[in-house]
RNA sequence: GUCCGAGUGGCGGAAUGGCAGACGCGCUAGCUUGAGGUGCUAGUGUCCUUUAUCGGACGUGGGGGUUCAAGUCCCCCCUCGGACACCA
């Protein structure tokens, strides 16, 4: 475990080597300001920049939320290999920004707070201190002028200055954008109605336009931690993701952001994207964009309106589903059942009153998991009640089930069994008539037919397609009152509110009268107060009555203030919001405080937006050039983030409509854990293997695949590589396991395979015993030009594509070619560092200032390839007969065709066995192909 | 259940429809060392044949198909991973 032994050559490329090198060229990039990127404008502007003005390229990695336990080496590998791309463009020519922040605020941080008593700033800032270092102990690149963190004030004023924005604004559905207020304001004073408004009525309607608006919503409330959670930290089985707690729904004034109004655009953008398919596809599933028609039922208490996607089939509906919840059904229910109802329609019930409630209570007793465990078996209850149907006056009975969610649509639906295998299932447990109005394809013998045919027993609409069916069903509901077109989403606006101290705090204060008002922009950041006692009020977990308090209601001296919001009121006592953001707010546009993270001014120029975020031509949405990080923010984060940068788009201070033009995952890295016997896991580090079994402490242990983490001892930090191996043996590594898209498990002993490739390219430069220069001015000999020349190619077009892992293999490939030279020509020499320059960047570095260069190789052009040197002058042909190979023929590149053929031919004559040839296939510079 | 994605040596993984297994780990043998867990060289898909060469057959989850030619394209099935979960 000591040192070096002491036959180890003086000048080897070890593990202290390299750290001593690594060292030295972290402190000087950070010291000359290596990779600063110059601006257009503002303080960052640096024309004598060698890449001032130079094409553009904006790459960004998600930002992490810094927990206390550190990086282990899964979290850099999105890191590693944007910084690889970076180092390798700006070498190709580009002006590269590559940044790197910190989302700090959140549950994690609060939570710590809450156990440890220190206060969240105190441990965040340390974990990001810790973060930092270990970045640049890997040797990130980062232009660290433009580094901050979502808890800096300075920052989060600009969140705060945004949600006003917001606050200020309505979706204008005639523009189909966002436009401020005032504009709705504007509009409305002239018209009549708006004259009879009080004051406080005229309030109350432009409050409930606004893209962040308030208003009484059902939330997940967790009594045990004392706060509402976001659906995304509520488990399947309804409970908290920490804690284990009970969750309840409970309805609550909440701030909300009007997402709904760009449904359309979010979907629709989409397709302008260079993003995975399955995100994409994710995203494309949340918004869930459905379009058919709302058709009104009669019924005694007035019309029922359902949302259908298959307005055709309304010949077919034989009976009306209402969720149990549904606003109408008190109205509905009368006191006895009808004459003759189906006994299986009343579950046993005396009344029909008796019957919902016992269903409603059926209903609600059920969890989440239950309901979705009992989907197949449909369940449900008939209301007593009657409704017509507008086509056909047909008599549909109303039943109650909670197959239909109160949530979507308007929370009814007309039944159509014959097309529709719900309601399909359904008709059949309650014996209801099922009408075909689609005629399915001779010899269907399935039970709902959902294909296209033509319409039957449909009236007006028979011999149609189910989409002309559609069209012509609509316009007549539309022209006779039943009904109109109608297109529903999924997506629900977005609930902007916790009950939490560590977030942003809202810059609203409330009046005497409730109404909320805007902090003027003057008074921002609106500062989260310093308060001794920041953990939320809890309480027994299952208490489901209580409600939340929010820790910032303990501020007293904060939230009473006087202001005068400069709006004629004069100085006033308001009280301040006390609920704050949630954590995907300062994730939602941190991507463009990068570009003029000091802007005092302005959240940032518009001339430094247009610069690095502007779109590049026509068609071209604009936004960060590459952007990678893990699939688990699929729908939320990046979500939200294109909400917000659409809404700043409308308003007209950013030129790009998207925040991220191309999107891109990494896989997770995985590690093995092992567990003795009793099912505990043992210390991996401590395991050794012998003969394919696994042994700690002399007991055999099991192996299995697993994240990396305290819990499954597993965890293998970057400090502790580069303490063994070096930052750049790391990188290497980690850039060489596989394609970065997939997931695949960490492998400690294979790391060394990375270490010897530089070792061994080190040894072609560097004499291991001097330390003198072992490469040779003599100009490389054909073979090794061809060799490097194909690598160049090969490398270029995978950096540029992503694939580090066969980048590496070629440069792998090329270092032994040299290696067994007598010694290496420093053409090839210099070359093949500048190659490496992007994953090895130390070494590299080291290297190219041995072979006698001043400066950094950073900006050093990226070696191009010869084309003379990549056309090959001989052709080896294999000869296929009947699909196998019998013999190859080496031909000089331009060889016609008709020779190849011959000597071919002439090549495979003994496997003929005199047999006539019946076809030649000659694929030029490929193959021969002779079938007989 | 539905929708995506993926199945290639002992392992991680390479292969514009054109010589499957690049590169790396591991393993084997040798060199180096007083010794050795980070050095060097060579070999390494399976099976058959051969003193050795040479050679042959088989081989990309399974089964069909298209093609002169399939890991790659098409159809069916199996397994694993991910997402969604009665969305009318």
């Amino acid at each position: 475990m000591s040192a070096q032994a002491e036959d180890t050559p003086a000048f080897r490329y070890t593990a202290q080597m390299a750290q001593d090198i690594e060292l030295r060229w972290q402190e000087h990039w950070a010291k000359t300001g290596t990779f600063h990127a110059p601006n257009p404008a503002g303080d960052l502007a640096d024309p004598a920049h060698p890449r001032s003005g130079a094409p553009k390229l904006f790459v960004m990695d998600m930002f992490p939320f810094p927990s206390g336990a550190g990086l282990h080496v899964g979290h850099p590998l999105g890191y590693i290999a944007t910084d690889v791309y970076s180092r390798f463009q700006r070498m190709a020519g580009f002006n590269v920004l590559h940044p790197m922040g910190f989302d700090a605020f959140g549950l994690p941080a609060e939570q710590y707070a809450v156990q440890t008593g220190a206060h969240p700033r105190i441990t965040t800032e340390k974990n990001i201190e810790r973060y930092k270092e270990q970045m640049r102990r890997v040797g990130l690149g980062y232009d660290e002028r433009r580094s901050f963190a979502t808890i800096d004030p300075e920052y989060y004023k600009w969140t705060q200055w945004i949600f006003l924005k917001i606050f200020n604004s309505w979706f204008d559905p005639q523009a189909g954008k966002a436009r401020p207020i005032e504009t709705l304001i504007a509009a409305q004073e002239g018209t009549p109605e708006w004259a009879t408004k009080s004051p406080a009525e005229k309030k109350a309607f432009v409050d409930a336009h606004r893209l962040a608006y308030i208003s009484e919503a059902p939330v997940n409330w967790c009594p045990g931690l004392g706060t509402v959670l976001a659906n995304e930290e509520v488990t399947a089985d309804g409970r908290s993701e920490r804690g284990n707690f009970p969750v309840f729904k409970r309805s609550l004034k909440q701030w909300m952001m009007r997402i709904t109004a760009y449904g359309d655009r979010l979907l629709a953008d989409l397709d302008g994207l260079d993003w995975p398919e399955s995100i994409k596809t994710m995203q494309r599933t949340w918004i869930g964009k459905s379009t058919g028609a709302h058709i009104d039922f009669g019924s005694a208490a007035g019309a029922i309106r359902v949302f259908t996607t298959r307005p055709d089939t309304v010949f077919g509906a034989t009976y009306l589903v209402l969720a149990p919840e549904h606003t109408l059904v008190d109205a509905l229910v009368p006191a006895e059942w009808p004459e003759g109802t189906h006994d299986v329609w009343t579950g046993g019930h005396a009344t029909p009153a008796e019957a919902v409630a016992s269903y409603r209570r059926f209903a609600a007793a059920k969890s989440d998991v239950e309901r979705q465990a009992d989907a197949k078996e449909k369940t449900g209850v008939f209301i007593g009640a009657y409704a017509t149907n507008p086509v056909n006056g047909a008599r549909t009975p109303i039943f109650v089930a909670d197959y239909v969610l109160a949530g979507y649509g308007t929370g009814a639906i007309m039944a159509v069994p014959a097309q529709d295998e719900r309601d399909y299932e359904f008709a059949e447990v309650f014996e209801l008539p099922i009408i075909r109005t689609v005629q399915p394809p001779a010899g269907w013998e399935g039970k709902a037919f959902t294909g296209d045919g033509p319409a039957v027993n449909s009236g007006m609409l028979d011999g149609l397609g189910v989409t002309e069916a559609k069209a012509k069903i609509i316009e007549w509901l539309e022209a006779n009152g039943h009904g109109t077109g109608a297109t529903t989403y999924r997506l629900r606006d977005w609930l902007f509110s916790r009950q939490r101290y560590w977030g942003e705090p809202f810059p609203i204060v409330y009046d005497a009268e409730g109404f909320a008002h805007a902090v003027p922009e003057s008074m921002l950041p609106v500062v989260l107060p310093d308060i001794d006692d920041f953990s939320p009020k809890t309480f027994e977990p299952d208490d489901a009555d209580s409600s939340p308090e929010p820790p910032l209601g303990r501020a007293t001296d904060w939230i009473t203030v006087e202001l005068d919001l400069g709006n004629g009121d004069g100085p006033q006592q308001y009280r301040r919001e006390t609920n704050t953001m949630p954590n995907w707010a300062g994730s939602c546009w941190y991507e463009l405080r990068y570009l003029d993270p000091h802007n005092a001014e302005s959240f940032v120029d518009p001339a430094n937006e247009a610069y690095w975020m502007g779109p590049q031509g026509p068609g071209d949405p604009g936004g960060a050039d590459l952007y990678v990080g893990g699939a688990e923010h699929a729908v939320l984060h990046l979500l939200y983030a294109r909400f917000w940068h659409k809404m700043l788009f409308d308003l007209g201070y950013v030129s790009s409509s998207e925040p991220f033009r191309k999107l891109f995952n990494q896989g997770m890295i995985d590690a093995y854990a092992y567990q003795d016997d009793r099912g505990f896991y043992v210390d991996a580090h401590e395991v050794t293997e012998q003969g394919g079994k696994y042994f700690f402490e002399g007991q055999e242990v099991s192996r299995r695949a697993g994240k990396m983490g305290k819990s499954l001892k597993n965890v293998v930090t970057p400090d502790e590589m580069c303490e063994e191996y070096g930052a750049d043996t790391f990188r290497v590594y980690e850039m060489a396991m596989g394609p970065l898209d997939v997931s695949r498990p960490w492998e400690t002993r294979a790391v060394v395979g990375s270490q010897r490739f530089l070792q061994r390219a080190w040894r072609l430069i560097v004499d291991e015993e001097t330390g003198a220069l072992r490469v040779t001015d003599t100009a490389p000999d054909t073979e090794t030009a061809k060799e490097l020349h194909k690598t160049i190619d090969g490398v270029r077009g995978d950096y540029t594509n992503l694939r580090f892992n066969t980048a590496i293999a070629k440069m792998i490939g090329l270092t032994n070619h040299l290696t067994s030279l007598p010694a290496a020509p420093r053409e090839a020499a210099e070359a093949l560092v500048l190659m490496m320059a992007p994953v090895a960047p130390h070494v590299a570095e080291e290297l190219w200032s041995r072979l006698g260069h001043a400066d950094s190789l950073a900006y050093t052009d990226f070696p191009a390839a010869d084309p003379a040197l990549l056309v090959a002058e001989t052709v080896t042909y294999p000869v296929q007969v009947n699909g196998k190979v019998r013999g190859r023929i080496e031909l000089p590149a331009g060889t016609p065709e008709a020779e190849i053929q011959a000597a071919a031919l002439a090549e495979v004559t003994g496997s003929l066995a005199g047999k006539e040839p019946k076809k030649v296939i000659v694929v030029k510079g490929r193959m021969v192909s002779v079938v007989v």
